[in-house]
DNA sequence: TTTGAGAGTCACCGTGCGGTTACATCTTGA
DNA sequence: TCAAGATGTAACCGCACGGTGACTCTCAAA
């Protein structure tokens, strides 16, 4: 599964999380983490520490691949420069 | 590339950068970052914003695939307990 | 119906992260 | 040699993130 934002991750590790019958409490436990983090991941919060995401999805038994993307322009439509215009704090 | 830790995200981001000759300063405008940020990303600091590490690895053209492990305990040796154990915060 | 587990949410608190700014070092090209 | 660009580092500050504990709600099993 191709991860482009955190929710994108937010469903990959709740479904991968049920499908194996683990709480949000053991893998919390399992990922030395506190349950709210847990809950916090899967409702898709902006903002998350990434060793705490790597150890997570460890626990789950996932593993993350990193590498160039063949043909990003034909991507899936995403237009970069607006992501980052909108994901940028307001310049006040 | 495989990713198991903070670091090896370091790594991978910086060559990246330099193959692509983005300056530090480039690619923290291209993920909507400040340079520190980016300094701090290549020199391997532990904790970092997941959805500003998607962004900048956007920014270099880089996808990031998550699956499932298929030889999970062949691994590479890696003792999850430990590692969990080490990375949790002192219990005072 | 009752009970217990799982999950969502809230308030509080301390700490560490990210941005900003400034300065030092090093390399490269004029 | 000097200037400019790239990088590393340090200090400061505000704030939001993560942990804790308690509460509620839902749902399934007894």
């Amino acid at each position: 599964m191709i991860i482009r934002t955190t929710k994108d991750l937010a469903h990959l590790i709740r479904e991968s999380r049920s499908r194996k019958h683990i709480t949000q409490e053991g893998l919390a436990t399992l990922a030395g983490v506190s349950r709210k983090w847990v809950v916090d991941l899967e409702a898709g919060k902006r903002t998350t520490d990434i060793s705490m995401v790597l150890r997570t999805l460890r626990a789950l038994g996932l593993g993350v691949d990193v590498r160039e993307a063949r043909d990003r322009s034909g991507d899936d439509g995403v237009d970069l420069d607006r992501i980052i215009e909108r994901s940028r704090r307001p310049r006040r």
